[in-house]
DNA sequence: CGGGGGATGTGCT
DNA sequence: GCACATCCCCCGA
């Protein structure tokens, strides 16, 4: 028997902690992407995290710019990047504000909406592999820079009559820290490497497969 | 399931 | 220039 996951909204105190504490906390959680087809709702199996203060690896290391200006923001807000020319990635900004810590959304299950990702991921084998890696899972759920900054933490009142917001987060069912995993962050490089701030749930099928970074050839 | 190589724009150095 | 919090295609097993 599986428990229902716990709709209730994930207050934003949730997120005004320290990153590290924050990243593991954040498995088993439900992500929910609202569209205008229908919801999307994401279970969170895998995630980084990447602390605004004396961590080459993150993109607030070397200060605040217009890019990721949202980092230095109030936590609970989507931190969303384009990168390789290609892709999004998101990221949930955790407090305290200033400091520009945020946990990269790494990986997940999508458990509705699952026809509505897909329509995104025409490219995907099977649909354990719809949110298999940051830019899938961004992909899936149609997150682009349009979304950054957007608060997932917003409650009725400040989200209109509709009390719908484009993305939210849930209680979900937490995540028994004997079923945590961590280890090296994938593709961040130099010193930023060293830091074991992967976390996965164990033995979950929708975990990207590690790669240890490797900087790219020149192309002619 | 997994390796090899190419593709793309932006922000640093 | 070059690295980048990456993924897809193609092929072989």
């Amino acid at each position: 028997m599986i428990a229902t996951p716990d709709r209730t909204p994930l207050p934003r105190a949730f997120f005004d902690r320290p990153v590290l504490e924050v990243a593991p906390d954040l498995l088993g959680r439900l992500l929910v992407r609202t569209t205008p087809e229908g919801p999307i709702t994401l279970r969170l199996t895998e995630v980084e995290a990447y602390d605004g203060q004396n961590d080459p690896g993150s993109h607030a290391y070397r200060g605040r710019t217009p890019r990721n200006d949202v980092m230095f923001g109030p936590p609970g807000h989507v931190y969303v990047y384009f990168t390789y020319g290609m892709w999004h990635c998101m990221n949930l900004v955790c407090g305290p504000e200033g400091r520009a810590s945020g946990v990269l959304l790494r990986a997940g299950e999508v458990i509705e909406g699952a026809d509505l990702a897909r329509k995104r991921r025409l490219s995907a084998r099977h649909d354990k592999e719809l949110a298999k890696g940051p830019a899938r899972l961004a992909t899936a759920l149609d997150v682009d820079r349009a979304l950054d900054g957007t608060d997932a933490c917003a409650t009725g009142e400040t989200t209109g009559e509709r009390g719908e917001t484009p993305l939210r987060i849930l209680t979900g069912t937490p995540v028994h820290s004997d079923q945590v995993r961590n280890g090296p962050r994938t593709g961040v490089s130099g010193d930023g490497a060293v830091h074991p701030w992967r976390y996965w749930i164990a033995d979950d099928p929708t975990v990207s497969p590690y790669r240890a970074h490797v900087a790219r050839r020149r192309s002619s």
